[in-house]
DNA sequence: GTCCTTGCAAAAGGTTTGCACCAGG
DNA sequence: CCTGGTGCAAACCTTTTGCAAGGAC
């Protein structure tokens, strides 16, 4: 986790950006919760325990430049809010995410599916990829078993009614 | 087209919806511009050169209800609106997208290529697939050419800034 | 009459921006 | 100094909602 920081840090410093306290708090709550996809305002949240004097804007404008390095993944999955995904270490590309319609969880999937589908399109339809967005919405292992569970800790704070 | 129409009436009619004048245009915008990833405000104004006297709010409410029925998929581009795309006739789920991050065009792939990914998904994480969300971000044939193009006649509306 | 649907205006989020201020080279 | 970064509040935009009125059966 250190090393990932200091990573970041490098990747600012490269583009003549700096690691103020507030921007390093915030990619400290992004490591904590690498897996929770969390929105601007949790982000927010949890940067105000640590660095209680930060604005939200400030977060807004450091989620925005840690997408714009390709630090973070802004992601949607159509509930109205971004989410902020942290790439993985050394990942070119964003990772793919399974979000369950009953409790709103929300997984993620590393691996790479998309290998043999980008051959083809670039091939195909001539488009030179750089990056994309895969989502699978369907109803995940716990739902399954339980036919009628939505009172899950859903990941994902509120699925819209 | 007009069967198509016809068809979207049947299904409204078998949830006990009536296709109003107001719906009626709303969904023949949406089939004079299949291919245009209309944003709800974009429909509304298109919509009133038919129907003058429509209100904003009717449009979203046709649009979320389009959405309910899966005659239209809410898409997001994160760019910071919803868009509606049409289902192709007796499709069962959302068709793909190629979003060039120059021009801002968006074309589609009507083909679906997830079969095998979504076969494996289902094994190997054991998640009930209903529905997908497939963007490519890249670069489109004509920006690849000329280089420089950014003054091409974007289909999405406008890339923010 | 009853229920669905609409238009308008207001409200409700989420996100961005203007501006004065602060801190480090 | 000068510049980049911050906090606050206001502004902005998209989307939703409350409510009275209109229409079909």
């Amino acid at each position: 986790m250190k090393e990932r920081m200091d990573q970041i840090k490098k990747e600012l410093h490269a583009q003549s950006y700096k690691l103020t306290p507030q921007r390093e708090a915030t990619v400290e709550v992004l490591l904590e919760n690498e897996e929770d996809h969390l929105s601007a305002e949790d982000v927010y949240l949890l940067v105000k325990e640590k660095a209680p004097e930060i604005g939200l804007a400030t977060v807004y404008r450091t989620l925005e430049l840690l997408n714009e390095l390709e630090i973070v993944d802004k992601i949607n999955f159509g509930d109205g809010v971004s989410r902020y995904d942290l790439r993985k270490e050394g990942a070119d590309h964003s990772h793919h995410h399974l979000v369950c319609i009953h409790c709103g969880s929300v997984s993620e999937i590393e691996e790479d599916l998309l290998g043999d589908v980008e051959k083809k399109v670039e091939r195909d339809w001539a488009f030179k990829i750089k990056d994309h967005r895969l989502t699978f919405h369907g109803v995940c292992v716990n739902c399954q078993t339980e036919h009628e569970a939505s009172d899950e800790a859903p990941t994902l704070k509120a699925a819209h009614p």
